[in-house]
RNA sequence: AGGGAUGUAGCCAAGUGGUUAAGGCACAGGACUUUGACUCCUGCAUCGCUGGUUCGAGCCCAGCUAUCCCUGCCA
């Protein structure tokens, strides 16, 4: 793994040389609204690994203050897929209605402070009078009411009096400032609603603005790392932070979201796709979810590996698809137990082997690791090969068996053609090959050289396996927006799962552990699926995409 | 259009005034190969545009241009 730096990085590594801060404490504030999906995976590389590589500390922080849109289900989603990433359970786990007593508290300071006030005017009328991009905003009528009235309506809106949307709480900034954000911001609604964690204890709830920099303040955080939209909000932070009187004050810094080509992550369309059935679940293997990702096969050293060689930075930038599978193969490569598993069966016959012999050869797990160590491979009169590894009438440069041809049996005999036999329709039913049984899994005696080699297995001593093949289902051609008149359906390829039953497997296969991965030789990488124990996903298709 | 941010190769991205502009992905050649995989070599940019400052600019200044974000009682 290559060293973690960016912009950010540096930023801290200053901040520590210089004293301004002694122990770096960064955050991952997702709203329990949805599954993670791999965008959220660079907020939590950043985050979380600035905090480890400075020896410093990370919260988990549900970032919970809108009780219309959260839910617990999406709590316990975030934990599991947050632990699974870091690989243990979250330090701290915190809540921001864990401050919302604290909220109120600064809130009612404010208002003593004369710098926030209750407003009546509705939503429509705060529209209006908050001006548009080139034009200021005019001052609420009720922006002068006395500190007493503020508190005494406060209190009414916390009591439970006031109805929803009867008048909010506001910071009194600046109505003509070109920061819309910062022309006397809401912090404050009513809202009778019931919230996952605090039940009816409030029907006020303080926004964003007004909670997240309260939180960062609380729990002693030093570095906000949040995306780059937030960047106009920064304003409002500080002010929070300057008007509340932390001491400790937190920093807010951005960085450009993760983009990946040809790939949708806005919750809403994925909730799309699951919603119609396009996609089994949030953790259908061809989703950019994390739990879809892990299904797939993805390692968290993978996908953070990937976030990093993306970079961090401000760019508004779109990925290559292409560097996030590298990411894995390249892994895989190195860590993956090679297994031989022939997805379409053809029957082969080697007319020259004794029936009832079989033969054992060693094969290596990992060609490039020795330490990998070997397994012990039947080899058997009958075998099945790949359909594609056979052609009667094969194009130019086809190096596997065809008549006429000689090929190497991976690890064992090389054997020559001698006559397929066809069913009615033509299809190969049966191929009969001769073996050279005398240079065994050696080179030919005569020193001849045989250019194709191919995977095989034992027709007695297999196992029947059913492989789910899975394209990448990311097929957006602009991952932000889809065209006028087309829906997220139509970039969808409906043969995007693929189910291919009585594949034939090395026997030690099929008793292999839910997740556990392997490099299916010349078929890509495979995982054996953590729900359904007899099923291997297709994770990673092979790069090279010419015909074997 | 008011404000903020960003523009370095097909895609990301280092670079903070001074040798022939890092690196990765992708792509293209070639070597190797009992996975046509992997691995290994090789090739692949004058820095959005235009002026200016300077002995010297991708880095400084000015103007222009392109893209992204901001008018939720969402986060």
């Amino acid at each position: 793994m290559e060293e973690n730096n960016n912009f950010l990085f540096e930023i801290i590594e200053n901040d520590l040389k210089n004293g301004a801060v002694e122990k770096v404490h960064t955050r991952f504030p997702p709203e329990p609204n949805g599954y993670l999906h791999i965008g959220h995976i660079k907020a939590i590389y950043i985050n979380y690994t600035a905090a480890k590589q400075y020896g410093g500390e990370f919260n988990l922080r549900y970032d919970d203050t809108n009780p219309t849109k959260e839910d617990v289900e999406y709590v316990d989603s975030i934990y599991n897929d947050l632990k699974w990433l870091i690989g243990k359970d979250p330090d701290h786990v915190c809540y921001g209605s864990d401050y919302f007593g604290k909220c109120y508290e600064f809130a009612v300071k404010l208002i003593k402070e004369g710098k926030a006030y209750v407003c009546d005017l509705n939503e429509k009328e705060i529209n209006e009078y908050r001006g548009t991009l080139t034009e200021p905003g005019r001052e609420s009528p009720y922006r002068n009411r006395s500190m007493e009235e503020n508190l005494a309506l406060f209190e009414k809106m916390k009591s439970g009096e006031l109805p929803d949307g009867a008048c909010t709480l506001r910071a009194k900034i600046d109505m003509s400032s070109p920061n819309i954000n910062m022309r006397d911001p809401i912090i404050y609604r009513i809202l009778h609603r019931a919230h996952h964690r605090s039940g009816d204890e409030w029907c006020i709830y303080p926004l964003y603005d007004f909670a997240h920099p309260i939180q960062d303040a609380m729990e002693g955080i030093t570095h906000s790392m949040c995306s780059i939209e937030f960047e106009n909000h920064r304003p409002l932070y500080d002010w929070v932070i300057d008007n509340i009187g932390f001491e400790k004050k937190p920093h807010q810094y951005e960085f450009a979201k993760l983009f990946i080509t040809n790939t949708v992550l806005s919750k809403r369309n994925l909730k799309k796709l699951i919603d119609n059935g396009t996609a089994d679940g949030w953790d259908d293997p061809r989703m950019p979810t994390v739990s879809g990702l892990r299904r797939r096969g993805y390692t968290p050293s993978a996908l953070f590996d990937f976030v990093r060689r993306a970079g961090v930075a401000k760019n508004f930038s779109i990925v290559d698809c292409a560097l996030l599978e590298h990411c894995i193969r390249e892994e895989l490569n190195e860590t993956a137990p090679r297994r031989v598993c022939v997805l379409r069966p053809v029957r082969v016959v080697v007319d020259n082997y004794p029936e009832d012999k079989v033969e054992y050869f060693e094969l290596p797990n990992n060609p490039k690791d020795e330490t990998a160590g070997t397994r012990s491979v039947a080899f058997t009169r009958e075998l099945y090969i790949d359909s594609e590894d056979f052609s009667l009438d094969p194009p130019p440069k086809f190096f596997r068996l065809k008549p006429e041809g000689e090929v190497r049996l991976m690890g064992a005999y090389i054997v020559k053609f001698r006559k397929a036999d066809l069913a009615p329709d033509g299809s190969v039913e049966c191929v009969h090959v001769t073996a050279d049984l005398e240079s065994g899994c050696g080179n030919p005696a005569d020193g001849r050289k045989v250019k194709g080699t191919i995977h095989w297995v034992s027709a007695s001593e297999c196992e029947d396996v059913t492989v789910n093949v899975y394209d990448y289902m990311f097929k957006i051609e602009n991952t932000r927006a889809i065209p006028e008149g087309q829906t997220l359906d139509d970039y969808y390829n409906p043969d995007s799962k693929q189910t291919l039953e009585h594949c034939k497997a090395e026997k030690a296969l099929a008793s292999a552990e839910a997740g556990e991965r392997f490099q299916f030789v010349r078929c890509g990488y495979f995982c054996k699926d953590t729900k359904n124990a007899n099923t291997f996903n297709r994770i990673v298709e092979l790069k090279d995409s010419k015909p074997f």
